[in-house]
This record gives C-alpha cells, structure tokens and sequence, in this order.
DNA sequence: ATTGCCTATGCAACTCGTTGCATAGCAGGA
DNA sequence: TCCTGCTATGCAACGAGTTGCATAGGCAAT
C-alpha cells in the first residue's frame, strides 16, 4: 500500500530507473522503508499503468537500457491526499525481543554473543548516519524546506540508535548478572 | 518464521487455546510481535502437527469447546537452537517518516494534526507501559530470572516511547517553524 | 581463461499476512 | 425484542513480500 507512496516521494527528490530506485531503498530510503527489486519493479509497471508516474526509455552503452521514471501529477496529487490520511501504527516485530523473553527458559548467557552481535550493527549505523549528517548538512543554518525535513527524519534516525544502544548494554548488563547468579 | 517462537515464548510462560494466544498478542506480546487470529491458529496446527506443542480438548459450559496448547519438548528444543543462530536486523517501515519526507512536495501544515495524532497514541502507551510496571513489577529487588528478562524488555518499550515522544515534538516544532517561514 | 561482480529487467513459485465471512451459544443493554 | 459483543474455531480468497532463477553485456582481478 505505503510502497507506492515511498517511491513517488524518492522519484520526487530524484528521477530514477527501477534499479537506481532498488539502491536507494538499500541505503537512504532503506532506513525506514524495505523493498526488494522485484516489488519495486512490479508496483511501478502498476504506477505507471495508473498514470503515477511517467517513463522514459534510455539507451546506453555498455549497459542494458533502462527506464527512467518520474513522478507524474496524479501521483503527487495521490500523495497530497494520502498525506491527509491518518495512518495507522506501526506494526511492531522486535524479534530480539522474543528472544530475550525466551531466554528465560533456556541459558540467559547463550543470549550475549547475538546481542552483542546486534550492539555493534547499531553501533556502525549511527556511525553512519552520523557521518552522512556532516557530509549532507554542512551547515546547519541554512537549510530548505526539504533538507529541513530530510534532517528531521535523520535526527530520529540518530535518536533511535542512540536509545538503542542504551538499552542493549543494559540488556547485556542484565544478562550478564543473570549468568553469574547463576553459576553461584 | 518467527511467530512459532513467539508463539511457544508465550505456551512457555502459561499454556493456552488459540483463542487467548491472540488476546495476548493484542496486549503485552503485541507489544512487539503482533499476529491476527488466524495467523494463529494456522501455525498451531502445523507446531502441533511437528510435535512443537501439544494440545488437549478442553470442554466448557457455557462456551464452545477449546483446545488448550501448551509448548512440548521438541519445541523447547527448537527455540533454544533458535536462539543460537544469528537473527537478521529487523525489517523497519516507518509511515511516518515516509510522510514527513512527502511533506516537501506539499503543504508541511498538512502533517502537522497527523503528527499530533500519533504523538497521542505514543503518550498512551507509554502511560500504559508506565502503569504496568507498576502493577507487574512492584518490587524491582526481587525479580526472578523469567521477571528481569520480562522487565529488561519492558524498558527498551519504556525507553522507545520516551525517545519517539521527544522526536516527535522535535518534528512538530520543525513543522511548525516551516508553516511559519512558508506565510511569511 | 575463468571467475566473480555490476548494471538492468523480469518470470514463476512460494510463503506470509490480512480481510471477509461463517458458525454457534450465551450475556447484557436499549 | 433486537442488537451488540464475547468466546472459540475455521474456510476461502486475496494481496504483500521473498527467493530462486534467467538473460545479457561489460569490467576487473586471479
């Protein structure tokens, strides 16, 4: 439902074929929207037989040709009014989470390497977002109204990490102590 | 793939039918894993047909009969090899951040009751994190291993809430100094 | 020379998840 | 009295998402 209107805002900020679209959803989009190629090209052969979105054959050399698609003003006008639309909650699936809640019927210390194993992949994003914030957004005081909100977005993504982060050295504290209460 | 854990997570801490497991997942499981009625059922009939669970008829007046699940050992088994193995990052999709990035190609005013909204629902359920640790744990110096895990999970819910309200006064403020910026 | 990776698109088959509907008795309120 | 809602399970159909594979040329490294 949400994918097509994920793509209409990155064919917005940017024209692209649905290979480029697929790359971007692996990096910047990827954040907070997953999609593989194959739904990608799927849903934009429906966008575009719905008028969404408009595409242009390209030749080029030493390359497959490509289709480069654009968003069309029936999509920005789907997209105006889906964003007057209340959305509902998102639906939440913290497998780490399970785990942990599992762990208490197995060994608690068995948990620790794949929590750590989680620490550091969250450690190296927010090392990237915040490398990606000072590359993107030298300056800070002079932003448009996109960049505004692309940096909105980015601070929750940093925000997120950070909490994130928090809390996986107080789950690896907590698990710690449960293995040592154990073993006395 | 991971609903059969979750599912023999929660046949661990109190065996049930079908029928409860989806109330639990509308309440403290759904926390973070949700899954509807049928979802449900389907995989407890599998689980069952694997061994994971076994299920005894359970007749009651009044009501229409139940079966009444509860985790057998060879599911016990396969969620201890599950937590073992690696676990991928989870899959975010995040609405919310999609729509603030559309924002730029419409009106930013037009989020802002729509970003009002969602700040409600995650009050609420911070409150109702907050009043159930209350309730469930009102000694936090003597909690058995079952009750740490459960709490220590409990807190990254707390600690998400908390992080997501401030954020989204953050994109409210933005929000608003944009509208602002945009009449004058 | 061969292997592997990148660009670029797509088919087919599958699993996962949602929605609508059905049954069926009982309880409570308008 | 009728309507709504709860307990309890299930079928059928659909849509969303994943996985494996195919094509096909170019580039770089071994």
């Amino acid at each position: 439902m949400a994918l097509e209107h994920a793509i209409l805002v990155s064919l917005l900020e940017q024209p692209g074929s649905g290979y480029e679209l697929a790359r971007r959803f692996d990096r910047s989009i990827g954040r907070f929207w997953t999609a593989t190629h194959q739904q990608i090209y799927r849903v934009l052969r429906r966008m575009e037989a719905d008028g969404w979105v408009a595409a242009e054959e390209v030749a080029q050399d030493g390359r497959p040709d490509k289709k480069v698609y654009s968003a069309a003003e029936p999509g920005r006008a789907a997209l105006a009014g889906w964003l007057r639309e209340p959305v509902e909650p998102e639906t939440v699936r913290h497998e780490l989470a399970v785990k942990i809640r599992a762990a208490a019927f197995d060994d608690p210390a068995a948990l620790i390497s794949e929590v750590e194993r989680h620490r550091e992949g969250h450690a190296a994003l927010l090392a990237r977002y915040l490398h990606g914030e000072q590359r993107d957004f030298p300056d800070l005081t002079s932003l448009d109204t996109r960049q505004e909100l692309q940096h909105v977005v980015l601070r929750g993504g940093i925000e997120y990490e950070r909490m994130t982060l928090a809390w996986l050295d107080d789950v690896l504290e907590t698990l710690h102590r449960l293995a040592a209460d154990r073993q006395s």
